[in-house]
DNA sequence: TCTCGGGTACTCTGAATAGAGTACTCATCG
DNA sequence: CGATGAGTACTCTATTCAGAGTACCCGAGA
């Protein structure tokens, strides 16, 4: 309970679904599941009402009343304080503004690279490059679902912009297989090496002054 | 204590370093701050050591010894098993081969935009576009600084990487912006619409049915 | 009529984390 | 020689979170 603040969005998405008018906490989450935003701020009921919960706390939102149909769970129907507006559009202001590292899982595995023979790695680079291609191709069709439904770009940006990501990382993923196959990518005689001769698995070597010219920092 | 197997990229990376020697947990976090490891994979020593007695409870890895230099604190040098050796390869193979959802702040912002004028909105994007031209200009510094150490390319793919997907942002952004401005985001009349009337803040409209050709369902 | 799946509206629990704190050493500088 | 600051090597705690679980209702089909 209690949330630190601003580090989870979908403490921003409650305060800007509430800022359409006052919903009770799952009915936040069928809002957002049918706008597709649960494919852009991770949601589930146990971060829900925690978020919601420290909103309250923190005076952003407020109960505004809670009713029982039949011998249903109470729901509680919150509301967006003035405090509550303010913080959602300087939060947003700032999440539009300025850039943050966000940790990838891809970044990650590629940080590794030197601990698999790199033959392997060509192989996974080209596996991962079909699934991208699945992926954008899925995307592709739900873009066209959705514009025959008419609604407008507008609403459908962060899709788009996945897709502008997906592509330049199938780009990079590409290049990278062929640079790989193709001997040019600088480290891969050592990294080649060190596979062959089987000696116990080295991930990275001492920063490793080069063959021909050493010693140029005089 | 106890990692919820392969959540967190940090437990990855302990492995691999132990796959080249046995070391204790806090040398693995420096060798990784060496690195640079640490701008990809999230580092603190609460989750490193959770992380480390985790693995250890998985048979991943043994400790080996624990020395006391002086009075400082025990320290505890682990090796890799088998079990953990393969562990390793598995999951990175698995990382490699198969994309999975990141959530990024940036996608959150950008599926909240309506909640913003579309003027402010523009402004905004325009500052990102900056603050990420800043961020590629200081990412070029420390590529040419790392290739005057003579590292290979091989141990820096993963910064590459980075500077593609920024890139790619930094293009996306701009042209978003451009759009907004010059009036051709589709959706955007509805939107500066909804902010000049200062009607209540609303998000996003009812799935919106378009103006001219209704209904085409039938 | 019974029951089965699906939807509503949460609640609980056990991990997993981030970040600060601890307790010591060693080098340096006036 | 004492203070200061950086470094070593963890440990602790308060959150935070994910996912499963609970308890109820409703409509359709056998």
């Amino acid at each position: 309970m209690a949330v630190r603040n601003r580090s989870n969005p979908l403490a921003l998405a409650v305060l800007i679904c509430l800022s359409e008018r006052p919903m009770h906490p799952y009915e936040v989450a069928t809002t957002l599941r049918q706008r597709q935003k649960h494919e852009s701020v991770r949601l589930n009921y146990g971060s829900l009402y925690a978020v919601v919960a420290s909103l309250e706390k923190r005076g952003l939102i407020v109960p505004q009343a809670t009713k029982r149909a039949g011998r249903l769970p109470e729901r509680t129907v919150y509301r967006l304080t003035d405090a509550g507006l303010i913080e959602a559009h300087d939060w947003l202001t700032d999440l539009i503004s300025t850039p943050v590292k966000d940790f990838t899982s891809f970044e990650a595995a590629l940080s590794f690279l030197p601990a698999l023979p790199p033959e392997a790695v060509v192989d996974l680079l080209r596996e991962r490059a079909l699934r991208l291609e699945a992926e954008l191709v899925q995307a592709a069709a739900l873009q066209e679902l959705v514009t025959q439904q008419r609604l407008p770009r507008l609403f459908w940006v962060e899709e788009e912009f996945r897709t502008v990501l997906r592509e330049a990382e199938l780009d990079y993923v590409r290049r990278l297989a062929r640079e790989i196959e193709g001997g040019t990518l600088e480290g891969l005689d050592w990294w080649a090496e060190i596979h062959r001769t089987g000696a116990e698995p080295v991930w990275e070597p001492p920063p490793l002054a080069a063959g021909a010219e050493a010693a140029a920092d005089a």
